[in-house]
RNA sequence: GGAGAGGUGGCAGAGCUGGUUGAAUGCGGCGGUCUCGAAAACCGUUGUGCCCUUUCGCGGGGCACCGAGGGUUCGAAUCCCUCCCUCUCCGCCA
């Protein structure tokens, strides 16, 4: 959630940045309803001091046994104008926070403009994309013909878009996921969790899922007010919403698994096959919480730290500095990491990184009070994926493909595959 | 799921026969006295949000907030309703 008294004070400025991601902010609106916000609380609080201090009297009179009648009868129609300004009060915030909430967090100066992901700029590559003496498999191939990925029985299960994993492809899942939180918490410094996999409306609401058009991507419970969770960015960043941190504690930094749930809405006939678009899938999430000064240099190091996991994988990949367009809606700058996939003859998204500056922690009122004294601050939030797991399967299975369609282990994961060949 | 108890300031804990109670008291925190320094003791101070005002320097005034949302009343932490959460006992269960 925007600041409205930035809003108020620099209207152009966030007009400006906020067009550069394709957003027109209805200002005059806004300014309009504002105003008469200000001149509504205005009287009512009027209304309300003469109340309260009547109220006072009448109590005083009361006590010495006077007839108080008369200021009661007066009060009773003080009453009833505070309650109808209140009323409208209720209304014109209702339309005001309706306008903000829609309202993109406007991108910070150094990202690229751009309208769509075509516009992203490349910051760096790592590793080479491996050449084949013989035409690649995709990872779904192999894992059928390994019998360690199973769609049609997951579809059985569930519908289209589960996959069922066994033997090698489960304990390669629970691998990978063993060895994302055990390189994040003992070498970056983590501290896991493992959060509800249910989230309520408010969480939702606070990280900014819930907007207009994100509403449909969501699995719903019909009887309560529940939703699967559709990335570990919401429980997690939720567990400090409307709390007051100690500066001493910040950075906080946590990592957690949770299985994530999509409806993929509108994806229908993209990344059909195969691991990469899946409506429940492993997610490893990186969250920070830092000073207000210190995101940008958090960013980096978060980055650096999903990084690191394709680094110990040995998997080629490429980072990208998203452009306006494509940014999500509650970051002001995101850097997505690619990885290569054979099948696709390209970078894939694997991870995406972003710093959500207090446009969460406004939302979600997650503060921090400076440990020298003097006003509570909004803290900086951040999150990426370290890493996407069933993605990071499929890089795995067809990175590390042989010709006779079997895959060797990485060096990394064989300790936790307990072997060095899927075969 | 059934029965009961309760949710108050950073924490602990009064108030809950409606009216100087934004809230006693204790602890903690901050400032001061004392001390070479510290502890102890004593004195003072101590929430958040919003609105107005401001010589924009700290300031001054007002409104709201005692789990959340409604209601009754001239007036509610105190009464009523709904919801959420916590605890105890029973049932059930991994």
């Amino acid at each position: 959630m925007l600041d409205i008294k930035r809003l108020r004070s620099e209207p152009d400025e966030i007009r400006r940045s906020l067009e550069r991601r394709g957003i027109e902010v209805p200002l005059d609106e806004f300014i309009e309803l504002d105003a008469k916000r200000r001149e509504l609380i205005v009287e009512a609080e009027e209304k309300k001091a003469l109340r309260n201090r009547v109220s006072d009297e009448i109590a005083a009179a009361k006590r010495s046994g006077e007839d108080a009648s008369g200021k009661i009868q007066e009060m009773k129609k003080v009453g009833e104008r505070i309650k109808a300004l209140d009323t409208l009060l209720r209304d014109i915030e209702r339309e005001l926070d309706a306008i903000v909430l829609e309202l993109p967090n406007p991108p910070l100066a150094d990202v690229p403009d751009g309208c769509d992901e075509t516009e992203n700029r490349l910051i760096r590559t790592w590793g080479e994309p491996r050449r084949f003496d013989y035409e690649p498999r995709p990872h779904w191939e192999l894992g059928a013909r390994l019998d360690i990925i199973d769609q049609e029985r997951g579809a059985k299960v569930a519908e289209s878009r589960f996959t069922l994993l066994k033997g090698p492809g489960a304990r390669l899942e629970r691998s990978l996921i063993s060895f994302f939180l055990n390189l994040h918490t003992q070498e970056h410094g983590y501290t896991e969790l493992f959060p509800p996999i249910l989230v309520n409306s408010d969480s939702m609401q606070g990280t900014g899922q819930l907007s207009k058009f994100a509403h449909q991507e969501m699995y719903r419970l019909r009887d309560d007010d529940l939703y699967l969770n559709p990335t570990a960015e919401v429980p997690v960043t939720n567990i400090y919403r409307d709390e007051m941190l100690a500066e001493e504690e910040l950075p906080i930094s946590v990592t957690a698994y949770l299985p994530s749930f999509r409806r993929e809405a509108g994806a229908a006939g993209r990344d059909t096959r195969g691991l990469i678009r899946q409506h429940q899938f492993n997610k490893v999430e990186l969250v920070k919480f830092v000073k207000p000064e210190n995101s940008g240099a958090e960013l980096e190091r978060l980055t650096a730290d999903a990084e690191e996991v394709l680094k110990r994988l040995e998997l080629p990949f490429r980072t990208v500095a998203l452009c306006t367009g494509d940014l999500g809606f509650a970051s002001a700058k995101t850097y997505d990491l690619e990885v290569w996939l054979p099948s696709y003859n390209d970078y894939k998204e694997i991870s995406s990184c972003s710093n959500f500056l207090d446009f969460q922690a406004r939302r979600l009122s997650i503060r921090y009070r400076p440990a020298s004294g003097g006003r509570p601050r909004f803290v900086h939030t951040l999150n990426g994926s370290g890493l996407a797991v069933g993605r990071t399967f499929a890089a795995i299975i067809e990175n590390y493909q042989n010709e006779e369609g079997t895959v060797t282990v990485p060096e990394a994961l064989r300790h936790y595959m307990g072997a060095d060949m899927i075969e």
